[in-house]
RNA sequence: GGCGGCAUAGCUCAGUUGGCUAGAGCAUUCGGUUCAUACCCGGAGUGUCGUUGGUUCAAAUCCAACUGCCGCUACCA
């Protein structure tokens, strides 16, 4: 049956460092959707890429020594390979570093300027002068520079914007009307709340503190930010373009389901659609903002030996049995987490011992009662309705499921018809209706119930474990594998089964474990060798040292600064006949009481800064002693003035 | 601080518009079966449904307050 067409994408992964596990489950996902859609009879199209340019890719190519576009090409393969690696479909792989896209962007950025939906302003911001670098409120740590911990100071820069607060109204009338346009229910009133409703502010979309970027071609010092850059992918990769085009994009525009993660719902539903709608173009259907898959508790770490990268995972269980635990685990609205022990328990239960054992037993007794010719069904009893009514019911669940991007829902659902056939069997009983030769019709009938159950659950795991299902469908000696075909229960027709093969063999629960962990230490021990490559980088000479000038300074007075939270004021005697005055970090952890006549180290050559107000000549060393614990290193028996060395 | 959400069996969670002795999976335990990958099927459970009030013939389900947890709070790609 054919239906309409289908757009769907994912997110485009960036290009920084090869992507873990966390971060590859999305186009997951969006495969099993798009496979489920295709199966259905969609016309689908699947785009994914990867989002290449940058400030922070062309600072790791800088530090690795490489262009950015090495660097790029390097990671952009790695993540083609995982895509490939966990059988994805995707009909087009889209590089944000691709010629087409690069000039179709720069179109894009001249039309909205000239018709001025961008126009050019300052963009104020904090800026860190010696990290060259601007930085919103909400990034500061202590009120400094996140990156060199000095102070930020406001500072203006020339940049081009886009006007949002024009097409506000709009906006909110748009999503107001469309109730599935962002999804889930709790990430629009989000959306709402956060952003539209309060009043959006205009988009900095221009940069010149870097380069690596496509230049916006008017102007060239400025390079297009990455909101235009990689939004348009979407667009760009299946032909728009500005002045004419092309018959893809005519027939798949708008896209039908853009699969991202929570954390960039915002950039899809506001600024993407507004981007949109000043060219005139329809807006997408749906926005799914999936939320995270962690690693047990904690975030994934190298040191820790956490992280979990498709590759390893797929050596471990096999492709499709990733596929399934990733979507079977899938969350909804809440983080989920995973972790090799449910990937363990999850193998055994659902795939070995359920899934795998019902097409076992099936196909065997089917060889060892009838040589594996399949049976005409005979007259149905009940029980035989009831198998049949659940198969039938399934495949609605399973369309529900993936209709609202349930997709665990849709999973579960399939393992329960193989629960249910199982139960089919212990009801039936075919081994004792095997001893009597009256009941051979019987038998006949049970069996093909059983290989048109099992025939149901490899066209609905089609999309989940494609590799499976094909395994299924020989083993049950059937070609019937279309969608419609799941309309009615009984469309086998004669033929014979294959050899009965144990599609996932149980995991010894210890040797799995060991090999794991040997996994697990090979993470660490590689995390600790690069620490000590860091390390040796990071050597200086002594004449680095020498440029540094300590001191041993005695605390005369101190107070805590009115408007910063974390700070003190600092008077100290540093054996010159000035006080010295310095604003130090510390207020959470020192009361000034404590401080008052101790002696500390202070940086005596530190560039003077301005602190909230307060000139700070210098900084006192302390130690960061824990997570969140700082602890001023403190001199005894030294006099005010010492150099030390 | 503001906005939103969640608190149900040991664990992970279902519980639609308020109504039958509150459910499922995993784990635990007992029993059955032998076609099959020591697998499958069945039984047994345990719960003050976060706390306290309120509405109602009736509340896990509606309202209020409180407590605890979580998400979002604009220029990161």
């Amino acid at each position: 049956m054919k239906k309409g067409k289908y757009y769907i994408t994912t997110a485009i992964a960036y290009t920084s460092r090869k992507p873990h596990i966390g971060n590859s489950y999305e186009i997951v996902l969006t495969d099993a959707i798009a496979r489920y859609k295709r199966m259905q009879g969609y016309d689908v199209f699947f785009l994914t890429g990867t989002d290449e340019h940058g400030q922070k890719i062309e600072e790791i190519a800088k530090s690795e020594g490489i262009t950015p576009k090495e660097h790029v090409d390097k990671v952009a393969g790695e993540i083609r390979d995982i895509c490939d690696m966990l059988n994805t479909t995707y009909d087009k792989f889209i590089r944000t570093t691709d010629d087409y896209h690069e000039k179709v962007v720069q179109k894009i950025f001249k039309k909205l300027y000239d018709q001025g939906d961008i126009y050019k302003s300052e963009y104020e911001g904090l800026y860190c002068t010696p990290c060259e670098s601007f930085w919103t409120q909400s990034q500061l740590v202590d009120g400094k520079c996140p990156d060199c911990g000095r102070e930020v100071k406001p500072a203006k820069e020339e940049a081009y914007f886009l006007k949002l607060s024009k097409y506000q109204k709009q906006l909110e009338k748009f999503i107001e009307d469309n109730d599935n346009f962002i999804y889930p229910e709790a990430r629009k009133k989000e959306m709402l709340n956060n952003f539209i409703k309060p009043g959006l502010e205009d988009l900095c979309v221009s940069r010149t503190s870097f380069k690596w970027g496509i230049p916006v071609s008017f102007d060239e010092k400025h390079v297009i930010y990455v909101w235009i850059d990689a939004l348009s992918n979407y667009i760009t990769a299946i032909g728009y373009d500005p002045d004419g085009s092309s018959e893809q994009y005519k027939k798949y525009w708008p896209a039908d389901a853009h699969i991202i993660g929570k954390d960039i719902v915002r950039f899809h539903t506001i600024y993407w659609p507004i981007m949109l709608m000043a060219l005139g173009e329809p807006l997408p259907k749906q926005v799914y903002g999936h939320p995270w898959l962690l690693f047990g508790e904690d975030k994934m770490s190298k040191s820790k030996g956490n992280v979990i990268y498709a590759d390893t995972l797929i050596d471990l269980f096999g492709v499709d049995a990733v596929r399934y635990y990733l979507l079977s685990e899938m969350p909804h609205a809440n983080d989920g987490s995973i972790s090799y022990s449910t990937m363990i328990e999850r193998y055994n239960s659902d795939l070995a011992n359920t899934l795998g054992n019902l097409v076992n037993r099936t196909v065997a007794m089917s060889k060892k009662y009838f040589d594996g010719a399949i049976q005409s069904p005979d007259a149905a009893e009940e029980v035989d309705g009831e198998l049949k009514a659940f198969a039938l019911e399934t495949v609605k669940k399973v369309e529900k499921g993936f209709n609202e991007f349930k997709i665990a829902d849709a999973v579960e659902a399939i393992i329960n018809l193989a629960k249910r056939s199982n139960k089919y069997i212990d009801e039936t009983m075919p081994w004792a209706l095997a001893k009597d030769e009256s009941k051979r019709e019987r038998l006949g009938t049970v069996l093909y119930n059983l290989l048109e159950s099992i025939r149901f659950l490899a066209i609905l795991l089609k999309p989940i474990m494609p590799e499976t299902s094909e395994k299924i469908f020989e083993q049950i000696g059937t070609d019937i594998k279309d969608y419609d075909s799941l309309g009615e229960f009984g469309a086998i027709k004669g033929g014979s089964v294959g050899t009965p093969t144990p599609l996932f063999s149980r995991i010894d629960v210890k040797k799995k474990e060991e090999e794991i962990q040997k996994i697990i230490d090979a993470q660490i021990a590689e995390a600790k060798g690069e620490k000590k490559e860091i390390e040796g980088l990071a050597q200086i000479g002594i004449e680095d040292f020498a440029k540094v000038e300590l001191r041993a300074a005695k605390i005369t007075d101190c107070e805590p600064i009115k408007k910063a939270k974390k700070l003190l004021k600092l008077t100290l005697d540093d054996g010159s006949d000035t006080p010295r005055i310095v604003a130090s970090g510390i207020a959470p952890w020192y009361k000034p009481e404590d401080l008052i006549g101790k002696t500390v180290v202070v940086v005596a050559n530190l560039k003077p800064a301005k602190l909230c107000s307060v000139e700070s000549n210098g900084m006192i060393l302390a130690a960061d002693a824990g997570e969140n614990d700082v602890k001023v290193i403190f001199l005894e028996d030294v006099p005010a003035g010492s150099k030390i060395r």
